[in-house]
DNA sequence: AATTAGCACTCAGAGAGTAAGAGTGCTAAC
DNA sequence: GTTAGCACTCTTACTCTCTGAGTGCTAATT
């Protein structure tokens, strides 16, 4: 491939990116040193090798998801953060939040002001982490509460409402016996068969407590299911790229994108809707940086935005935080019982 | 005001209600008997009190809000629900829930799919209930949980970093000053006096457990906050009735709506925007049915549609919906601790 | 006096035609 | 291999016209 041929493509990306307009070949000019002619001539090849197409005929050249591709693999430049940008970007995080849920949230409500893109956070720590506490807390007639608390510092909570009131002697039994078999393993251990096992292991109490037990897997479930929380939805329903009927349809079952997070958690990456077929947003792209925490994968960031988004700032920004948040969530001398 | 005028107001709301459109003379003639000519004039005469109005001189009428008004006060005729109905409304919500929360959602999940329209749901319960239970819980080097439930079985957890860590015997203290001291205590009369008592009242203790002190009241405050939750903002966002940007600024800041939802509680409300000064939507109105747990009220469910709602058949389902909760709340057996 | 038929009038919305402008592809010259 | 020049294409905006729905007013009718 022509570097003169690169060039003008990263031009055309570059100006499109901008403009959101099809460019031209006169505004190409300015940026690659030949005639409107000769960058005609490149531009109707860049379209018959997939990186180019046009609208209409007497439009300018959009690049197409293949041109996009092979700029933010080679061609685009990164802005480095300056000092001053970094200072900026930490002010808008909670450095002192007591939970990572909090710290990431932070982070990502920064990202969807500084980009006016939709904002993601993935949190893949259940799958990383192990039970640190159970506790069943009765709170009324009949009422109880299970308390489950994991190692990343996930708090939930499932209310229960039984047939019988237990004895205090049942919940004691049960209480220990949950701390005794279940605190320390992890998660996503949990299983039809630890299930069994207590409940065989349990013997007489077995048949008052069978509920119970149930809703305890239940919230075992519940808290390995992939998290995924999106904010700035208003900046993907404003952005006039989209079609706004697919985002309301988007936003109406969010929960959709989760899977297809599952594999962001090993870098850096940019990818394009057409690329994923489980995706449905025309036109928008979505990077994603995972971070970590005392070394393991606990979570991704990710910004949903239009394919013309500005990448070379916004990778940057994504990157930053991503690292910041690591180095809090393993600096803080919180929670690394592992 | 002349009974033919009033046929002719009910009309046209009964007919733009379903067309959306500017209703005319001849589409009047079907509901009254008179000339199109003479409901001309009698249309043009209510023009002039202000419960009509033209969008252009050649157009139907629509009814203003001072229209809308009058017909949901006194020309509405309700369609009463069947058994039939009243079956599928039951089968559509959770009648086994554990939570007040879990049942009152699903009621308000039913009323966005049946409807169309948003469904709101303000909590107003942690007003009149009382703390059931606090505790701190110790999860990881100087990190701790305090879990707080009401009676009416709210529950919330705020996590908090320390800068030491406790001692045994300081949390047992403290866990036990907290029972002894908080429990029963009704959620909103928890104060800034509150807060100086205990403190002063722990003594030595005060010095480490001040900030875990602090941010028990901040979660004390977080509870008595009204809680709205929203459902169905698709079917704002795809009604065309509205402004899209409008509904895009209002659900990116929901909680304006809180306060607004006030004075709901006293009884079945129809408003329209023009009448709240807080609230933004153009060409909306909001339906709300207050429900109760025990004869006291606990909160209650809205809807959010446009002007043109179908008033006739939604107030029905919202008002058997309150009336279902009320009863299940109160029936079941399993929190009325107060 | 109230109602109605008839008619001229108004106005939004759809469709057609036109002009301007941006950008192209191709050809011929450099 | 590159560039200037030009004819061509196609979108967009604008204007004009036509149609249809619905009105208000007047005169006739009950």
């Amino acid at each position: 491939m022509d570097s003169r041929k690169l060039k003008i493509l990263q031009a055309v990306v570059d100006e499109y990116i901008v403009s959101g307009e099809p460019v031209g070949s006169k505004a190409i000019m300015a940026h690659v040193k030949a005639s409107s002619a000769t960058i005609r001539n490149e531009m109707a090849e860049l379209e018959k090798q997939g990186y180019l197409e046009q609208p209409h005929t007497s439009a300018g050249r959009i690049p197409t998801y293949a041109g996009f591709r092979l700029y933010v693999d080679t061609l685009m430049e990164r802005d480095p953060l300056t000092e001053e940008e970094k200072r900026r970007l930490d002010s808008m995080i909670d450095e002192n939040a007591a939970t990572e849920e909090e710290l990431v949230n932070s982070a990502s409500l920064a990202l969807a002001q500084l980009t006016k893109c939709a904002a993601v956070v993935a949190n893949s720590a259940p799958k990383f982490s192990m039970i640190s506490k159970v506790e069943v807390i009765p709170t009324g007639k009949r009422m109880y509460v299970i308390l489950m608390i994991t190692s990343g510092g996930t708090i939930r909570n499932k209310v229960c409402r039984l047939e019988f009131d237990l004895t205090n002697e049942q919940l004691e039994f049960f209480d220990k016996y949950l701390s005794e078999n279940l605190e320390g393993v992890p998660v996503d251990e949990i299983s039809e068969e630890t299930f069994d096992r207590i409940r065989e292991a349990m013997g007489t109490y077995m048949m008052t407590l069978t509920p119970l037990l149930s809703e305890l897997f239940t919230l075992a479930k519940e808290m390995t299911a992939q998290d995924i929380k999106l904010r700035g939805e208003k900046n993907l329903l404003t952005c006039k790229d989209f079609d706004q009927t697919e985002i309301i349809d988007f936003l109406d079952n969010k929960r959709e994108i989760a899977k297809f997070f599952d594999d962001s958690f090993s870098g850096l990456q940019v990818s394009f809707s057409p690329e994923n077929d489980g995706f449905v947003i025309h036109n928008s792209s979505i990077i994603t940086a995972p971070f970590k925490k005392h070394g393991k994968t606990a979570g991704a960031l990710g910004l949903i935005g239009p394919m013309r988004i500005d990448y070379a700032k916004f990778i940057p920004y994504l990157e930053y935080f991503s690292q910041r948040i690591t180095d809090l969530l393993t600096d803080s001398g919180s929670d690394e019982e592992e």
